[in-house]
RNA sequence: AGAGAGAUGGCAGAGUGGUUGAAUGCGGCGGUCUUGAAAACCGUUGUGGCCUCGCGGUCACCGGGGGUUCGAAUCCCUCUCUCUCUGCCA
């Protein structure tokens, strides 16, 4: 959630910066009158509380010395009355900023090239060769069929359109890309975990993925539960509502989960095999960090994820998000694509995203600062995020790329190790 | 899943419905003493909101939410979590 100081002190600021992202800055008016009166009304209950408090002590006071206490306690049954309606009138308020600024996307960073769609984001690395081949190049489909390791009608069968089924080698190559990928984010000082994959409402909230996404995920009714839609949402929700020490900034952490996804609406575009899928592996990357050094660790954490694909030797590119097409909570975004022989075109294979306060603000996370007069300030941390990789997009890259003219595919020479063959 | 017990400041642990934002101990910080350290002694030590240039004032917070009351850490309801026993299970 954005800072309600920051709308009170600088609308104007505000509005303009959410113009760029093509959301309608008018909420934000509402909201400015809405906190004026909200002000008010907390000046109001405050004064009445005060007066009670005071009146609660001489109340007190009097019993002790056996003074009747009637008609005093008469009349503050009136004041009474007027603190809890000025409570629950004030509690409304609360509730309906809140509604709203649970919509309100973070604002972008004045770095970010500025847009109206995701046409006007901006290619800023090309990365690796892109490989001539002299057969005719099949898809990841095709392939997963013809070496019987990726079998999508079976996965359906058994959970529907959108989940896959990995087989022998397949699987087994899954694996390998998974270990690899934590074993170099390991090197590069992520400490890895292991997390839930099914959490809270609270949780959901606290990553700032609920309300606003929530018909994007897979929710259990009987016990108000989510399948995470990626690990940040449960990496995050391990520091909430902790002060963490500012020595022990930037913390960083890697961890590999299944990401489940409804991709509600979605249906009919790049619906083949494992272009979008319902449930991928990733092996995700968070940092949390002081403020001033948010914007150098997120170039810090896309290196990260471009150094698997160099690692594997893929074709890719890395873009840059205009203001209009960067995530709900973030700042400034990057992109990482894997080039499909097969499609021809790019597949989106990781996101970098710097949310700044935007999400330990309403999780709560924060860090001592110390100030120059030796007293401390408690501060909210930045937080980031990004794909240290995504597997599915990230296999048919690897699959296409690597295939051979007889059909068959070569394992990359960093994956060998861990899968234990040289091709499929 | 059933039965019972519990949740209080960084930790431990008191707390008859009314000078309790909370005793006491430990820890932390500052100081006295000491060549230095320890010990001892003295002082200090939560977070957030609102008002104020500042001094400061004020409100809220004893697991979360609701209720009773002039007044709740204390009484009632409810949820969550922890512990013990039983059941089930990997």
């Amino acid at each position: 959630m954005l800072d309600i100081k920051m709308i009170r002190e600088n609308p104007d600021d505000v509005k303009n910066k959410l113009d760029l992202r093509n959301e309608d800055p008018a909420v934000i008016e509402k909201i400015f009158e809405m906190d004026k009166s909200r002000l008010e009304l907390i000046h109001k209950t405050e004064t009445l509380k005060e007066e009670r408090n005071k009146a609660t002590d001489e109340i007190a006071l009097m019993k002790r010395n056996k003074e009747n206490t009637d008609e005093k306690i008469s009349e503050m049954k009136k004041v009474s009355e007027n603190i809890k309606m000025s409570d629950e009138e004030l509690k409304k308020y609360d509730a309906d900023i809140d509604n709203l600024m649970r919509y309100i996307p973070n604002l972008p960073h004045d770095s970010v090239p500025h847009g109206k769609s995701e046409k006007d984001n901006v290619e800023i690395k090309l990365s690796g060769k892109k490989k001539k081949f002299d057969f005719e190049v099949k898809d990841h489909i095709q392939l997963g069929k013809d070496h019987d390791i990726l079998d999508f009608e079976r996965g359906t069968k058994i959970s529907g359109s959108g989940f896959a089924l990995y087989k022998g080698k397949g699987a087994r190559l899954e694996r390998a890309l998974i270990n690899f990928m934590l074993d170099e984010q390991g090197k590069n000082g992520y400490k890895e975990v292991m997390t839930p994959v099914i959490v809270t409402r609270e949780s959901m909230e606290a990553a700032e993925k609920v309300p606003k996404f929530e018909d994007d995920m897979y929710y259990m009714e009987k016990d108000d539960m989510f399948a995470i839609p990626t690990a940040e949402v449960s990496i995050l929700n391990i520091h909430r509502d902790e002060i963490l020490k500012s020595e022990d900034l930037p913390i960083k952490y890697c961890g590999f989960t299944n990401c489940f996804r409804r991709e509600a609406g979605s249906y009919g575009k790049d619906t083949k095999g494992f272009l979008r899928v319902h449930q991928f592996n990733k092996v995700e990357l968070i940092t949390f960090c002081k403020p001033e050094d948010s914007y150098i660790e997120v170039e810090k954490m896309l290196s990260h994820a471009t150094g698997i694909l160099d690692k594997l030797g893929l074709y890719y590119r890395v873009i840059e998000l205009c203001t209009a097409d960067i995530g709900f909570a973030a700042t400034k975004c990057y992109d990482i694509e894997v080039w499909s022989y097969a499609e021809n075109k790019w597949l989106e294979t990781s996101s970098v995203s710097n949310c700044t306060d935007f999400q330990s603000r309403r999780a709560q996370i924060r860090y001592k600062k110390m100030l120059e007069n030796n007293k401390t300030k408690t501060e909210f941390v930045h937080i980031l995020n990004g794909s240290g990789l995504a597997t599915s997009r990230l296999m048919v890259a690897l699959l296409e790329a690597n295939q051979t003219m007889d059909g068959n595919i070569e394992i990359p020479d960093v994956l060998k190790e861990y899968s234990g063959f040289d091709k499929i």
